[in-house]
DNA sequence: ATGACAAAGATCCTTTGA
């Protein structure tokens, strides 16, 4: 077995002390970590090492930043999502993890937020998720099972949202990004969360602001997608939901998958 | 129509996020 964790933490440095509890009660074996917030040299590497876990982390200054925590080595790591040169933003990383009967590739990718639509920001979203698409496609041509795991802010459906209604203006509900996530689905890979279970009140981000969370009034944005062959393997998802209780949480919560590797 | 929260950087305000 084989449990995969995605969570965009906030600020490590920050949640550092959350993260190490998490990580103490939960045991992931692999976790995608988005919005680190971070560089390379300041990301808190010996606390989590600690816990027996190897790091690689694709840092920036002050905002962004993706790493991968593994119990297991991490293999063949490369940083940056293809298709520009130009784009400096650290939003994607991916390894291959080793077990005893096989080998998954792992990416923890932090999709742009896109706000607001009338900006060039909701342009630089679309063009990310189209290189995103391509390279996906590509990744689908070996017979490793893939994970792509991390903060899409995409909400995929109406029923993804508490108030739906109040998302219609915004660069996670657009047509053009949801389209862009179905994209993705047609491509092959499945939504593990949906394929558990298609309940409502699903929710993995709720804001700081105006009481959200005493409110439940939360979305769904982070997504763990599976190739054919890692959907093969799916036995069960969790959302950590009761960390967003905790003293001074995230706003997103850790999706986990547990995979039979 | 607007603000409400939070983290980080180089200050005591701005940028970014969703």
């Amino acid at each position: 077995m084989l449990t995969v964790a995605t969570w965009n933490i906030n600020g490590v440095k920050a949640r550092i002390d959350s993260l190490t509890k998490w990580l103490e009660e939960s045991a992931p074996d692999v976790v995608c970590l988005q919005e680190i917030k971070s560089q390379d040299e300041t990301f808190p590497t010996e606390a989590v090492e600690r816990l027996g876990y190897n790091v690689a982390t694709h840092g920036q200054k002050g905002f962004n930043g993706v790493a991968l925590l593994s119990k297991r080595p991490l293999e063949d790591i490369t940083c940056r999502l293809p298709g520009d040169e130009e784009d400096e933003h650290a939003r994607w990383i991916e390894a291959t993890v080793s077990t005893d009967t096989g080998a998954v590739r792992v990416v923890s990718l932090y999709l742009p937020n896109g706000n607001p639509v009338d900006s060039p920001k909701f342009g630089y979203k679309l063009a990310w998720m189209d290189r995103m698409l391509a390279h996906a496609g590509e990744l689908l041509a070996t017979d490793e099972p893939i994970v792509l795991a991390g903060d899409y802010n995409v909400i995929p459906e109406p029923m993804d949202a508490r108030h739906p209604d109040r998302w219609v203006d915004d660069a996670l509900f657009q047509p053009e990004s949801r389209s862009r996530h179905r994209a993705l689905v047609n491509l092959g890979y499945l939504d593990a969360q949906r394929a558990v279970d298609r309940s409502e009140g699903i929710y993995t981000f709720w804001d700081y602001q105006a009481g959200a969370w005493q409110k439940n009034n939360g979305i769904r944005i982070d997504h763990i997608m599976l190739s054919p062959f890692a959907a093969d393997r799916l036995e069960s998802v969790t959302v950590e939901k009761h960390t967003r209780g905790w003293t001074k949480p995230s706003d997103h919560v850790p999706v986990m998958v547990t995979l039979d590797v």
